[in-house]
DNA sequence: CCAATACTGGAACTTAAGTTACAGAAAGAG
DNA sequence: CTCTTTCTGTAACTTAAGTTCCAGTATTGG
């Protein structure tokens, strides 16, 4: 009935999240997104209704490949402290081992977008907000477990592992090689 | 012997600086930056080289006027706890009433440049390196007296000081109202 | 007051960003 | 096979970013 894509839409929007992620939103230029998703400004355009939309679109995605694990590991197995702990090892390793400073997509785009556009700035407001209440979650299982003390706030420990957690992104974009990150999710920890 | 410049040099940095600061450096127009700074485009680019060495004199002029109240409480007087504890609240309170949204110039510049511009993220990397040497002064001035454990890791805690800040200016940049981050202090000076 | 110098606003230029238009190609329904 | 539809690459368009040019103007040392 109709002629088929000729290239695979996901690995399209994949490869702009990679720019975008690097380069940020307004330092990628449909050229440089043409070149790396391998397609002609016309199948961009006709498949991606432009870069606006087509940013939106991966920073969907790197929601579901990226910011999951995070809520994997919070919401997954093991005591309230382990998962805390190992939530923080996971942004540090992977910050540590981002030798391209990408940072996290996320971070960037808050910081990138502020208030400039509500529509991105507030499904990053939202995923933040979706973290801090795992974080939370999490907080309160270990106080109800014992692992925690009672009288901790909960809502500012998960408000404290959310701005932890920027913090590191933003010092995985400037530092070429961030080993004082290392010993940070034990300090971190101290909080609880 | 000439004409002399009919504006304020550092006035009209000023002006840069605030556009930069709320917009970035990519989102800032040199006809955004006329308008703010009230001069032609002609004396614009006779008074400063281009927009990127603009962009330099507003980020060393932030530097100056923004970044060095974090040192001066940092530097200055009271016990080495009071001194954290009120660099956290000085951060916070100005995440907290900056209605504009505008975070922090050194982490937003941090975010968007990362490594690809090298006297601009080395400038950022070299300020973020000074923070963390006062955080671990005083630190350590506070083990030396006693007021913090003698065991703890005193880079650790500076790094993570560092990183809270950073942290807190990310979330000062998208959140409209960021009530939650008036518990953080406390919470963060726990890790001590 | 004159000369020399450096400022000023605005026009004009170059380049590219972001998008659209279009002619042609290919794939499936029938 | 063919018709319809949607895809594809490329050319072309519009707008503005970033900068330069320039004719004119103001300041000051002598």
């Amino acid at each position: 009935m109709a002629r088929t894509k000729g290239f695979d839409p996901d690995a399209a929007v994949d490869a702009a999240m990679e720019l975008f992620w690097a380069n940020g939103y307004a330092g990628t230029t449909p050229q440089q997104l043409v070149d790396a998703m391998g397609i002609g400004r016309g199948s961009l355009y006709n498949a991606f209704e432009s870069k606006h939309a087509l940013f939106e679109r991966a920073l969907r995605r790197y929601h579901e490949a990226n910011t999951a694990r995070l809520f994997d590991i919070l919401d997954g197995p093991g005591t309230a402290r382990a998962r805390l702990r190992a939530a923080l090892d996971m942004v540090i390793a992977a910050a540590r081992t981002d030798e391209r400073r990408r940072g996290c997509l996320m971070t960037n785009t808050a910081v990138e977008f502020a208030d400039r556009d509500e529509p991105v700035s507030g499904f990053v407001r939202a995923t933040f907000d979706r973290q801090e209440a795992a974080f939370r979650a999490v907080v309160e299982e270990g106080q109800r477990s014992g692992e925690i003390p009672a009288d901790r706030d909960a809502a500012a420990l998960a408000t404290f592992f959310l701005t932890t957690t920027n913090g590191i992104q933003v010092l995985a974009r400037v530092d070429p090689d961030p080993t004082r990150l290392a010993a940070l999710a034990e300090t971190a920890m101290r909080a609880l």
